[in-house]
Order: C-alpha cells, then sequence, then structure tokens
DNA sequence: GCGACAG
DNA sequence: ATCTTGTCGC
C-alpha cells in the first residue's frame, strides 16, 4: 500500500508536540468504519539492545493480515530500523511510527481495518499511536492496549464481552473491555475513521480464544522472530 | 510538590 | 518494551 513516514520527523520532544497538534484535528471521529471487514491486520513492535552509546535501539516492526471471517493469516510483512525518539508517555508514537509504516507499506493492498498495540482517543491529548497511524494511512483504526493510560472505570463484568466506559473528566475516551472471562481487560479507543461500539465489535471477534486479537498476538511473535534474526 | 505514566 | 526459572492450574 501507497503511505509515506512524514519526512520532518521530529527529533525532540517539543516538535513532537506541534506535530501531535497539527494532527490531532485530521482524526475522524463520525464512523461508522467497516462494519464487515474482509481483513483485519495486527500491528507489533519489539526492542532489541541499545547500540552507538545506548543511544539508538534497535526495534523490528511486523503486520499480520488476517481474513477477518476465518482469522486466518493472508499476508504478512516486517520491517528493522532503529528508534532515537525517546521513550516519553503520550509521545510513544513517535518511537514505533517509522518502523510500523516500513512494514506496512510493503503489502500488497491496504488491510480494512489495522489494531494498533496501544492507546487511540485514550490519549492525554487525544492523540495516540492509533489516532497518528489512521490519519497518516487514511486506515480505520483501533488503538487496542494491554494497559490503561489516561481514564478511569468501574463496574466492569467479569464475562466474556463485558465492558465498561473508560472516563476522563467529562468524556468517554474508550472502553476497558473484557475479552475472556476472569481476564485481565484490554482497554479498546477510537484511532480513526470508526465508533467505539464498532471497534470493541471488531476486537472481541479478532479475541475468540485469547486475551488479545489473533492478529496482535501474530504480530507479536513475528516481530520478535525478526529481531532475533537481525 | 509528589507520584503516575501506552510500549 | 526488556531483564528472567520455575511453577500453579486447566
Amino acid at each position: 500500500m501507497r503511505i509515506d513516514v512524514p519526512h520532518d520527523w521530529p527529533q525532540d520532544e517539543a516538535a513532537a508536540l506541534r506535530i501531535q497538534d497539527g494532527l490531532r484535528g485530521l482524526v475522524d471521529l463520525e464512523g461508522p468504519g467497516p462494519r464487515e471487514p474482509l481483513t483485519v491486520a495486527g500491528l507489533d513492535v519489539a526492542y532489541g539492545p541499545d547500540s552507538q552509546g545506548g543511544t539508538v535501539e534497535r526495534v523490528a516492526a511486523a503486520v499480520v493480515v488476517l481474513d477477518a471471517k476465518t482469522l486466518v493469516p493472508v499476508a504478512m510483512e516486517t520491517a528493522v530500523g532503529d528508534v532515537s525518539f525517546p521513550y516519553v508517555p503520550g509521545l510513544f508514537a513517535f518511537r514505533e511510527l517509522p518502523t510500523l509504516i516500513a512494514a506496512l507499506r510493503k503489502l500488497p493492498v491496504a488491510p480494512d481495518l489495522l489494531l494498533c498495540d496501544g492507546q487511540g482517543l485514550a490519549h492525554p491529548r487525544r492523540f495516540g499511536l492509533a489516532c497518528h497511524l489512521g490519519v497518516l494511512t487514511g486506515l480505520p483504526a483501533v488503538g487496542v492496549a494491554k494497559n490503561p493510560f489516561i481514564g478511569t472505570y468501574e463496574g466492569l463484568g467479569e464475562e466474556r464481552g463485558d465492558w465498561a466506559p473508560l472516563v476522563d473528566g467529562d468524556e468517554t475516551v474508550g472502553r476497558a473491555l473484557r475479552t475472556q472471562k476472569g481476564v485481565k481487560p484490554v482497554y479498546v479507543s477510537t484511532g480513526h475513521g470508526i465508533d467505539l461500539d464498532t471497534a470493541c465489535h471488531h476486537v472481541l471477534a479478532t479475541a475468540p480464544k485469547y486475551r488479545l486479537p489473533e492478529s496482535t498476538r501474530l504480530a507479536d511473535r513475528l516481530c520478535r522472530d525478526v529481531l532475533r534474526a537481525a
């Protein structure tokens, strides 16, 4: 698929904040997004030991595309690179996006939906990784985080499918969604071009057996393997 | 001011 | 994220 990494990639926090400021208005919150996507892609990144005096980290990204109906892999690509941007809560995307996009652009066909490893709107400035990737690719994107970042919730049931709104101030920024009975929930938030209901529907559909979507699990294994071989 | 803080 | 063995449970 055709997509490029902006060549004005920030090198410091101030620049990164300006980028988020300029891009956050481009997020499509309308949706409803794809009701019956043909394909769903999972994206993840793995980090290796530092190099060059601890200034640069080795990183491998993977994207795994599944047939949305059968959850069978139909395509997958990887990319390796170096990360120089430091880990700063809220600016997380600036570390992973370049390599993730490098892997994504190798796909012959664009997926119908992107399931990202991280937050979407559940972000202090409402522009987490999933929003950022969605805006840059123009594809529907959902944030599926393993841990909450901002927002609180209460009264979450123990059954698969139970959920509770993630609230920050007076806004609902996402949902804590239980994908498996008695297992810690995942935190779902809209990334781009899809609404929360539809997003949670697809997350649940892609996670029939484990806590995380099958696409994410496969991407996780793949990028780790690639990093080891790199 | 202090602590918390996606991956 | 990553550093890391065994171990309890289905």
